[in-house]
DNA sequence: GAGTGGTCTAGACCACGAC
DNA sequence: TCGTGGTCTAGACCACTCG
């Protein structure tokens, strides 16, 4: 573990044992700094991570605030993977629709940057959120990446399988989201009306090298599912 | 303008002028260096900046890339201010429907976190692109902080106006996202029926200082919007 | 093993905010 | 004016990728 990551998380855990609300101040940077017995740019480095994440913001001149959106129960749409983190409290639950190997459509094989005659792990799963259903997902594995899938670690979370088990590291993702009209089979699944809404979102998951492994597509049960972002704009 | 920042402006310029397309990879760190005429850390100062921004990825031992996501329209729901950036090649109208000073609902109080009797700008406008409706949109501003707004102003972009015109600083802001049906009355701005679908998205914009200056709710014509997001997972 | 990005340091100096 | 965070440097050393 990096200095810098040990320390954004126990700056965290203080935030959080103190049960720290919006806009209470931290120490200053020269506290942090003999306190963890690092350099300020090492400091800096960790504010920075926390800042990302918004768990904090920095003020020149001024200090270092504690940063809380005060809504529960929303899904994070930075947090690249899953909803571990944004939906810790609520239990969700799978069930596997469809799980084999086959030739992408179009569609994932453009997404995937593959040829059509690759082979991909299409998946097909609704998931649940304490008993009602969250989102119907339907996911394109490149096959010669993600090598080997079953039923058993598709029912569970395929991203820890991905990194525990296949080693592999995810990068970075892009996340196209709009809102639709469900279609007869999707609101049979989610058991909702056909030409109700829903929030549909397609991602792109890339690895830390850049290569596209996973293509998916998932419909949202409007009722029952909820976004939220914390946006910064330090760029300009 | 600081050397990080205007160093990852001509970066971005370069990618942009020479047309690079995802992957294409960047010179080297110290190739970098010694062209701008800066210290390593200052270079990678820049690259975080690009890096957050979705222009680019690292990969340790291998290279700087290029990150370009495809698709073309989509708002960002990462940049924090308008459709301005996203949106450039579109043309974004407005007409204002309402426009005084009052005092907030108990919703509006809440997450401008003020009291019920402090006054508040509101606005209700509806936003058009290429002439079609995009989006129906109610703000509430605190008037401490937000002094002075006419109608000639909110026609245009407010947040110019807050930036250039009153010399505030805008840092960063928490994105609430659902769908919903449309109400009645929100079907007749959009042209659509009532009980279509919506993206409704709630915003709280806050100063860099931390104070919160704006809340926001936006209902979205589902025909005319598609979003999108870049995220990475640094964190963890 | 060569090449390349990432971490970390110690310290000088700068810019903004609050009093 | 002082306290506080932000920028920038020069350089040592580390960790990953790839041929």
């Amino acid at each position: 573990m990096l200095k810098y990551q040990q320390i954004a998380i126990e700056i965290e855990k203080f935030i959080e044992d103190h049960t720290l609300q919006q806009g209470d101040k931290l120490p200053v940077l020269e506290k942090l700094m003999t306190q963890f017995e690092v350099s300020k740019s090492t400091i800096t480095k960790s504010l920075d991570l926390l800042e990302k994440k918004g768990v904090i913001f920095q003020v020149r001149g001024s200090g270092i605030f504690v940063r809380r959106h005060k809504r529960k129960g929303y899904i994070s749409l930075l947090s690249n993977q899953g909803f571990k983190e944004s939906l810790e409290d609520f239990n969700i639950t799978t069930k596997v629709i469809e799980l084999e190997v086959r030739k992408p459509t179009q569609e994932a094989a453009h997404n995937l940057n593959i040829e059509p005659d690759n082979d991909v792990y299409y998946v097909k799963r609704v998931r649940y959120i304490n008993g009602q259903t969250l989102c119907l997902e339907e996911s394109f594995y490149n096959k010669s990446i993600i090598t080997y899938l079953n039923k058993e670690i598709v029912s569970e979370s395929i991203f820890n399988y991905i990194r525990e088990g296949l080693g592999l590291k995810v990068g970075f993702s892009d996340l196209y989201l709009r809102a639709d009209k469900l279609k007869e089979e999707e609101a049979k699944y989610l058991g909702l009306k056909k030409g109700e809404p829903k929030i549909y979102v397609e991602t792109i998951f890339h690895l830390t090298n850049g290569q596209p492994f996973d293509f998916s597509k998932v419909s949202y049960n409007y009722e029952q599912s909820q976004f939220f972002i914390q946006a910064n704009s330090h760029f300009l």
